[in-house]
RNA sequence: GGUUCCAUAGCUCAACUGGAUAGAGCAACUGCCUUCUAAGCAGUAGGUCGCAGGUUCGAGUCCUGCUGGAAUCACCA
């Protein structure tokens, strides 16, 4: 049992023999003791003191002592205020590292029997992938892990949006501008071919609405009746009647943007277990809004599109079917749920969609409650914040993007420059090299994305984000690096490091106490990660561990430790911290060197 | 305008979900390499937690109002 939850038993014990009141759970909150304080676990009285019917202090006080009296492992107390500070003798300590240093599913919480999908990514075809996309990626990934590894049967999802008026967009300027070209021809990734046409179109429309507005139209008229918006719904349509043509250019162009997305997915270290593709959902849309139009759920206009009236709820009319028929964002999504359901019989489904889509969700998940669906109450928006530049938003229009593809390659040249300039990987052939760059690159970046609060807005300061010092996440890739130096010498010494005895050790430095509070509290803060779907709560703690690791790691020579048990021990904590990041920086999706 | 979200050190972020004297990194300054990897460690300095009330033994955290910012309210996705 862990020593906090033995803790929490005596204390409930101590209190009912004391006081003659049962302690509820909730009751029993233990918080870890502030460093200016002597302890490792502190217990606040102020809210118990209606059961003792004595003052917060003086419970306290009763409280530690008798605790200190019949406890194996409460070592001494102190009460400061209504706080009681309980400190852990040593040997108790040991013994939950020794615990946890044989146990090998440290990590792995025990299973939940549910089933969660996380979808995540779900590009359009019409643009390469970007840094907005990153921190989802990262982020889905991540969580996907983190999920798992908090017991869950995790299964992730992509669904790529393959269809629609922006798709349309794109093809209709590559046939009218593109002169056969090809990701060979041009010399780029497809996905970046394609939106180059994305751009040109627009480009190409706004030209055409400033001669309307020359010729005395107004603005928005010039919008709606521009030549090229018509011919990309006329396009749209074709699609959805099966037009040959349409159909063909359509799978050509997407094939090219596939191709370039699973190379930059490769590299983002990030994968799916199933890919949907809207093109194949849209219909399953269609019926289900037949379905809600049959039971008098939603309504048909004049003109023949369909709408659903949230206006019960606090929101507004929502166009679920056009007046020409085809379909919307909206009835993909339907769609997509109902066939996710199908295939998974999930008991939750969480979406990483970025929260300027709060909206839109809420309406999609009210809907799918109308229509009375099973799995609707398992539904879940993670909702992340936006990636903001120093300049501000990013805009495609004003070129302001952030390329995915661009951003990596740099991320990779400033590792590079910043190894050679350290000079440490001598022994290095140019493979191994390239290796690491491509490892300390994407971990500066995964880290960078990873280590704020998913909810919050963030701010990506290119200057910063290629920093490999302070808390980053080559900082830590470092730390583990220097740890396994120690391992691999010890090995080559001949140390039977695990064969230590925690028994016969004598005093050991001060920040051991700490940093198996730290090993001991990490299945804690997997269960919190996953319940929040914070990533960042694991990149805060694998940071932490990192810091307080490289005080004992300065503080403390390992090898050059003269009692030999001792020496064994500190190997082997080591490497359980060494472990530990590993995992931790492993659940972020991030890999760490041996040597860097 | 309606709805939702945000505001913590010069900058970027934390704060164990209501607990003690609000912590890190960057930037600035001072020490520590005859080395288990200095991509490190230790220290100094930096705060009316946007403002004003309220609830509570206790508020950065909860409630109300205000100020400033963002998103959204499309026959775009």
């Amino acid at each position: 049992m862990k020593l906090i939850n033995i803790l929490k038993s005596e204390l409930a014990d101590t209190f009912q023999k004391l006081f003659g009141h049962t302690l509820q759970a909730t009751d029993l909150n233990l918080l870890p003791t502030r460093k200016e304080f002597e302890g490792d676990y502190t217990f606040v009285t102020f809210p118990v003191a209606r059961y003792t019917k004595k003052s917060p202090e003086e419970s306290a006080q009763l409280l530690g002592k008798a605790i200190t009296e019949t406890s194996e492992i409460v070592e001494s107390y102190n009460v400061v205020k209504g706080f009681l500070n309980l400190k852990i003798n040593i040997k108790a300590w040991l013994e939950t590292f020794e615990t946890i240093y044989q146990n090998e599913l440290f990590g792995q919480l025990a299973g939940k029997g549910k089933k969660v999908i996380i979808e995540y990514s779900s590009p359009n075809t019409n643009k390469p992938l970007h840094l907005g996309h990153l921190r989802n990626n990262f982020l889905g990934y991540s969580v996907s892990l983190i999920q798992q590894a908090a017991g869950y049967d995790v299964h992730k999802v992509n669904l790529v949006n393959d269809r629609g008026i922006h798709i349309c967009k794109s093809m209709l300027a590559y046939e009218k501008f593109g002169n056969g070209e090809t990701p060979e021809s041009a010399g780029i990734k497809g996905d970046h071919l394609i939106g180059k046409y994305y751009v040109r179109f627009d480009q190409e429309y706004k030209k055409e609405i400033a001669l309307m507005q020359d010729d005395g139209m107004d603005k928005e008229k010039a919008e709606k009746e521009a030549l090229l918006m018509k011919q990309a719904q006329k396009m749209l349509q074709a699609w959805e009647q099966g037009d040959t043509a349409v159909v063909d250019l359509w799978k050509k162009m997407n094939a090219w943007v596939y191709e370039g997305f699973d190379q930059t997915y490769a590299r983002m270290g990030v994968s799916f277990d199933k890919t949907y593709h809207e093109s194949n959902t849209y219909l399953l849309g269609k019926t289900l809004v037949e379905e809600g139009l049959g039971k008098a759920l939603f309504y048909k206009k004049e003109d023949g599109s369909v709408w659903v009236d949230l206006s019960d709820e606090g929101l507004d009319e929502k166009l679920l079917l056009r007046s020409d028929g085809t379909s919307v964002y909206m009835t993909q999504d339907l769609g997509t749920a109902e066939l996710k359901y199908k295939d998974f019989h999930y008991d939750k489904s969480v979406y990483v969609v970025g929260n300027e889509q709060d909206y839109h969700f809420e309406v999609l998940f009210k809907i799918l409650k109308k229509l009375n669906r099973p799995y609707a109450e398992g539904l879940f928006h993670l909702s992340y914040g936006m990636v903001d530049l120093p300049s501000g938003k990013m805009k495609s229009r004003e070129g302001t993007v952030v390329d995915a593809d661009d951003l990596m390659d740099e991320m990779a040249e400033t590792a590079k420059k910043h190894t050679q300039e350290l000079g440490k990987i001598d022994g290095f052939d140019e493979e191994q090299a390239g290796l690491l760059y491509e490892t300390l690159a994407l971990g500066a970046l995964k880290y960078f994305l990873l280590k704020v609060d998913p909810k919050k807005r963030m701010l990506f300061n290119p200057e910063e984000s290629i920093q490999f010092h302070g808390n980053t996440g080559p900082f830590i890739q470092y730390t583990h690096a220097r740890i396994a130096a120690i391992i691999r010498k010890a090995e080559q010494l001949g140390i039977d490091y695990k064969s230590f005895d925690i028994h016969v050790l004598g005093k050991t430095h001060e920040t051991v106490r700490q940093l198996i509070y730290m090993l001991d509290d990490y299945d804690r803060l997997i269960g919190e990660a996953a319940e929040s779907f914070s990533p960042a709560i694991i990149a805060q703690y694998v940071y932490d561990l990192s810091k307080e690791f490289n005080r004992f790691y300065t503080e403390e020579p390992i090898l050059k430790e003269e009692d030999i048990n001792y020496l064994k021990f500190k190997v082997a904590f080591s490497s359980q911290v060494a472990l530990t990041i590993k995992h931790a920086m492993g659940l972020l999706g991030i890999s760490v060197p041996d040597r860097m």
